[in-house]
DNA sequence: TTTAGGG
DNA sequence: CCCTAAA
């Protein structure tokens, strides 16, 4: 196998330039009729030029190594990216924030996620590269394909990602019974008292996340694909992860009132991908490229951080933050993070030693890919207070307003890598599921489960489950059986063999005691049954 | 839904 | 942990 360990990862666009409404928030820009749904898998249309209402015009070609566009009306000239990774933000010191931090998220999201061309471009001029004066509506798909690579057929099950990590579902034979018993089902963590829950963050956030009170963020998720259940279907969290701007850069003023921003490449979270050392490079394209969907493909918000604080007022001008002001901006910092935050925000499980560090580094199956938290996001501390706002991703990595109780993954604090270890595998053509995240039993789930199964019996585990795991949402009867069943084969094996948390001799001793046990009276039973 | 077992 | 046949 190989593990492509891609930490370094960066998304350095290539030359980029965008010209915005002065005073527009350039969230504007990118809402030129794209469809979310439309991800990197699906093959962005390279080579483009497309003009869209706000009057932000894109030539890209983000496969290739240019990327840019020429600027006209009376727009604010934003560079970003270029070979030497750099983003450059021209900006007008009056404007607000939320549009410098919209431009450069439109644009990330234009270009890594959707590529320079809206899937759907109801509302996008396709201009002649020649002239960029002569747009023509763009109408239908033959017009685009004149200057795009070539769409894939139908087919693509293999490459779309539809809706990520909407798709994803847990154990889909249970997801009907939402209605079923608590400890059961995953339903449970629809219905019971969210404190109580544990720490399923993914899932969590999928399904709280676009609950009826999430709003519709107004551009990007409306080709709602899936079939599942609305409340599944925003989840970003799949990319629980954040990525912050590489270099805060260098910041200098401008002769005039612009202020410039110099923000060297964007980082993208540490990226795991597994895949057999025969898969085709080809197939490690798309499992990369996929990955990165899965990062980037729900839309990303921009976060300003200034001197360690969040910048949350979109409204104040870059004058008002302080941004404009020199020796403020040694410390402004950008930070990427999955466009819907609205989570609710996960409890840390009753019983820390539940948590007992499972290494992020677990193997997945072939050909998926998981993604770690870039640490960088946790360097910074914000105190602001939240203005109304539920909690953002950055927020929660950085431990900003909640309590580590609260911790988005109930995993100890320190342990950065125990984040977003969630991979992703296909379950068919179009769907991702997400694997549930490994957690394994401590010392003391070990003890309870001998000792339940000690007094019950191997063979009656949802006995076990309600007895000695009742509280705990995350260990289901099948676990249980898996559990007793590993215990088994580890207390058969020689100590030198075995892995992770040492489980105690002692307990072992009753485990071979307890399954001897059992089992003799299991066959008795049969026997007594038989005749 | 639960159990049982293979993957 | 996942998947699923079978009960």
């Amino acid at each position: 196998m190989l593990e492509i360990d891609s930490t370094s990862n960066t998304y350095g666009q290539s030359e980029m330039i965008i010209f915005a409404e002065k005073w527009a928030t350039v969230s504007s820009t990118s809402n030129c009729g794209c469809s979310a749904s439309s991800t990197l898998g699906d093959s962005p249309c390279f080579g483009e030029h497309f003009e869209d209402k706000a009057g932000c015009m894109f030539e890209g070609k983000l496969g290739a190594e240019s990327y840019k566009s020429k600027g006209k009306k009376d727009g604010i000239p934003c560079v970003i990216g270029s070979s030497e990774d750099l983003i450059k933000l021209d900006m007008e010191p009056h404007a607000q924030v939320g549009s410098e931090s919209d431009a450069k998220a439109s644009l990330l999201r234009d270009c890594i996620s959707h590529g320079p061309f809206p899937k759907h471009c109801d509302h996008v001029k396709v201009v002649s590269r020649d002239d960029d004066e002569n747009s023509v509506e763009c109408t239908q798909a033959s017009t685009i394909s004149k200057f795009s690579r070539p769409r894939p057929p139908p087919d693509i099950g293999e490459r779309k990602i539809k809706k990520l990590s909407a798709s994803r579902q847990w154990r889909p034979q249970n997801l009907k019974g939402a209605k079923m018993k608590p400890m059961y089902c995953n339903g449970t963590y629809y219905h019971k008292d969210e404190r109580s829950q544990n720490i399923y963050p993914f899932k969590k956030r999928k399904f709280y996340s676009q609950s009826p009170l999430c709003p519709s963020d107004g551009g990007f998720h409306h080709e709602d694909t899936s079939s599942f259940p609305k409340k599944r279907n925003c989840d970003n969290c799949s990319a629980a992860i954040g990525a912050s701007s590489s270099v805060t850069g260098q910041v200098h003023e401008c002769k005039g009132c612009n202020v410039k921003l110099s923000i060297k490449s964007f980082k993208v979270p540490e990226l795991f991908i597994e895949i057999p050392a025969t898969a085709t490079v080809g197939s490690l394209k798309r499992t990369v490229m996929e990955a990165m969907t899965a990062v980037l493909g729900n839309g990303l918000h921009v976060g300003i951080l200034l001197q360690g604080k969040m910048v949350r007022d979109d409204n104040k001008t870059l004058l008002q933050t302080g941004i404009s002001q020199d020796q403020k901006r040694q410390n402004l910092g950008f930070i990427l993070e999955p466009r819907h935050t609205q989570i609710t925000p996960p409890v840390c499980t009753e019983d820390p030693s539940l948590l007992s560090g499972g290494t992020s580094h677990g193997i997945s199956r072939s050909g998926t890919y998981y993604v770690s938290p870039d640490p960088l996001l946790n360097l910074s501390s914000c105190v602001e207070s939240n203005l109304n706002k539920v909690p953002s991703l950055a927020d929660i990595l950085t431990g900003n307003n909640l309590p580590e109780t609260q911790a988005l993954v109930a995993v100890p604090s320190s342990s950065t890598e125990a984040l977003a270890v969630v991979p992703f595998h296909r379950k068919s053509h179009s769907e991702y599921v997400q694997r549930r995240i490994r957690r394994p039993f401590s010392v003391s789930e070990v003890e309870a489960l001998v000792q339940a199964v000690e007094k019950l019996g191997t063979g009656r585990w949802r006995d076990v489950k309600l007895r000695a795991f009742d509280s705990a949402n995350h260990r289901t009867y099948v676990d249980l059986k898996d559990k007793w069943k590993t215990l088994v084969h580890t207390a058969r094996i020689s100590p030198q063999q075995r892995r992770g948390e040492p489980v105690p001799q002692e307990l072992l001793d009753r485990v071979l005691a307890a399954h001897a046990f059992w089992s003799k009276h299991q066959t008795r039973q049969q026997l007594k049954t038989a005749f």
